[in-house]
RNA sequence: GUGUUCGUAGCUCAGCUGGAUAGAGCAACGGCCUUCUAAGCCGUGGGUCGGGGGUUCGAAUCCCUUCGAGCACGCCA
């Protein structure tokens, strides 16, 4: 469905092209001075320099041939060659109508439907999430889930860090504590146990304590390199406690994002692309793209426009063991196989741009990716404290985000179960979902790129640009349906009508129109802040209209049900919107 | 050192490809509930858009320069 603005922007191209001027310079956008107009179109003074005629002049001509144009209900020119427009209330509910009607309310399917990759999540085996890991999370989902809203197909992979040396270390200590374990007996030759011997929590505590113990003891780290070594050559009990391992933490890790709401399709891992990493390396010195640098196998990457000098990008370290790069760029090459997506998106830390840079070009260079394939990388921000730190815990240790999470679930169970008729189980239920909402509407009405400060209380605040305010407006919607409902009202039967009975009414309407051009715009950007601010702003316009307007208890049938059909709307996009970010509002709270 | 991102109200942030008087929220203050959820709405105060220069009819936005902050710069991920 044609956008709103675009369809304005005709009927004044239009107006410029009977004057005798450049049609394009018709193009109109919302008002930047709502007391003045509702839309405004500038065409005039980009004209003036062009036609060297005062743009005054230029403006009331082109206004003399909107006199008769449907969609605006006045044409006003101001100083020094503003055209300023009122849309008209047919042209408006028209559109709104249409809208109300429309598929995904006016989005199109795209004329041709793409494949992305979603590189998201990146959570490390063996050690527990942290805030740092909230923001791929979180944006990732949300980017998949617009992708898909616009139509396309999406595949979200977690891409674990499942292998290398921090494996041999977990394995390391295992072995340390436990000898006599049947895995580290090379002479073993039957069944491995089905159950594994330790526990998530345990898994939690043998990471840190075999990281530091690697740093302060030489002997322990040559154990642990030489245990990564066997686990990479297929040892078959490094395998096997391995195998344990991924096990127990990928059970925990699935539940962690479940509380998130975020889901994988893969969980695919570094590990999967081990096997395919010397035919790579192979092909890129065959290929003679590879080369030795200092000992270690690089290829460059250096273009003649660069403004700053790009690192050859490293394959292979002196020692001959594979490294973040050689991972990266198999797993290109194997989603290049398996998939071909037309675009690969990765969403992690912003601090790794020119890495990622690198890996790029060396993908693209040496064909590893093929030439039609995208590879974007979205780098985010930094989650800080108050004290615009990274965020830490009291005792100055990594945030888990269990507790993080957990922490703000209670807190809102706290707020929520206060002052509010519910019972405990419909309490919990929808604090969890309120606070959910919390938390991703503070990252995600954030631009990505930007670092941010995790304030708990104001996230969780119901008031303001907040997850909990956006619910709680839609909370309202649904009860005033409900109501409608529960009066023996039709829902089916309601249709927007083209009355408009008062000024936040037709802001509503407005708002309303923007919809699809928001969300293509969220889309190509792939900005989820776009539809925060979005979503936002229709919360507020409806709480206007809201307070403005009886809707129960308005007379007119008619026109009771023209306000109904437009709460449904309006409900409906704010439910389209909040999917695309990955929460939702609870029927109640 | 090189590159890069950023600097907007007391605080947290918007500001799309340059447009009229720079916007929200929080905090402060003042109104509005016999009526659909007041966890709301309406209003008031608060800014030399880090500084300086330039391009333009017109700059927070584009260019240059300067100050300040963060980050990255081959064997970590």
């Amino acid at each position: 469905m044609e956008k709103f603005l675009d369809k304005l922007s005709k009927e004044v191209s239009l107006a410029f092209k009977e004057a005798g001027y450049d049609e394009n310079l018709g193009k109109v956008g919302i008002s930047n001075r709502p007391d003045l107009c509702e839309y405004q179109c500038n065409g005039a003074m980009a004209g003036a320099k062009i036609y060297k005629k005062a743009p005054i002049m230029i403006a009331n001509e082109v206004a003399g041939f909107l006199k008769d144009s449907k969609a605006f209900s006045s044409v006003e020119v101001c100083p020094p060659g503003f055209i300023n427009l009122n849309v008209s209330d047919a042209f408006l509910t028209e559109f709104v109508i249409k809208m109300g009607k429309a598929d995904k309310y006016g989005i199109e399917a795209p004329a041709e439907k793409k494949s992305f990759m979603v590189d998201y999540g990146g959570p490390n085996v063996a050690k527990p999430l942290h805030v740092g890991h909230l923001r791929s999370a979180v944006i990732g989902e949300s980017i998949k889930r617009i992708i898909r809203y616009m139509g396309h197909d999406a595949i979200g992979d977690i891409h674990m860090g499942d292998w290398g040396l921090q494996m041999g270390l977990v394995i390391a200590a295992i072995k340390e504590e436990k000898p006599d374990l049947v895995y580290f007996d090379d002479t073993f030759e039957g069944e491995y146990p089905k159950e594994a011997p330790f526990t998530v929590g345990d898994l939690e505590e043998i990471y840190p304590k075999a990281s530091a113990k690697s740093k302060a003891d030489a002997e322990f780290k040559d154990e642990a390199m030489l245990c990564t070594k066997k686990l990479q050559d297929g040892v078959r009990g490094y395998r096997a406690i391995w195998k344990h391992i991924m096990a127990v933490s990928v059970e925990d890790l699935k539940k962690n994002y479940d509380n998130l709401n975020v889901e994988f399709d893969l969980w695919k891992g570094e590990s999967d692309v081990h096997d395919v990493i010397p035919g790579m390396v192979k092909y890129l010195k065959d290929g003679g793209y590879a080369h030795l640098s200092d000992g270690a196998l690089v290829v460059d990457v250096k273009e003649e426009s660069d403004t700053k000098e790009i690192p050859p990008c490293m394959i292979l370290k002196s020692d001959g063991a594979s490294l973040y790069n050689t991972t990266d760029l198999a797993t290109i090459m194997e989603r290049k196989r398996e998939y071909n997506p037309d675009e690969i998106i990765y969403l992690t830390d912003k601090r790794q741009e020119l890495y990622f840079e690198q890996v790029f070009r060396c993908a693209k260079k040496t064909g590893l990716c093929d030439p039609k394939t995208k590879l974007v990388h979205i780098g985010f921000g930094t989650v800080n404290g108050k004290d615009g730190k990274p965020f830490k815990t009291r005792d100055g240790g990594v945030m888990r985000l269990e507790y993080l999470i957990k922490d703000i679930n209670d807190k809102m169970y706290e707020k929520i179960s206060t002052g509010r008729e519910m019972s405990e189980e419909e309490a919990k239920k929808v604090s969890k979902t309120v606070a959910l909402s919390a938390i991703k509407y503070g990252d995600l009405s954030n631009q990505a790129s930007k670092d941010y400060i995790f304030d708990t209380e104001r996230f969780m605040s119901f008031e303001g640009d907040t997850g909990p305010y956006l619910l709680y407006t839609v909370v309202r919607i649904k009860s005033i349906l409900k109501k409608f409902a529960e009066n023996g009202g039709n829902l089916e039967s309601c249709n927007v009508m083209s009355t408009i009975t008062n000024a936040s009414h037709k802001n509503l309407l407005m708002k309303l129109t923007g919809y699809n051009e928001m969300m293509e715009g969220a889309f190509e950007e792939l900005a989820p802040h776009r539809i925060c601010a979005y979503l936002y702003d229709l919360a507020n316009v409806f709480n206007s209209f809201y307070h403005e307007t009886k809707i129960i208890s308005e007379e007119n049938e008619e026109i009771k049900k023209s306000y109904i059909a437009l709460l449904k709307l309006t409900l409906g996009v704010c439910e389209d919107c909040m999917e695309c970010l990955g929460f939702e509002a609870p029927d109640r709270m």
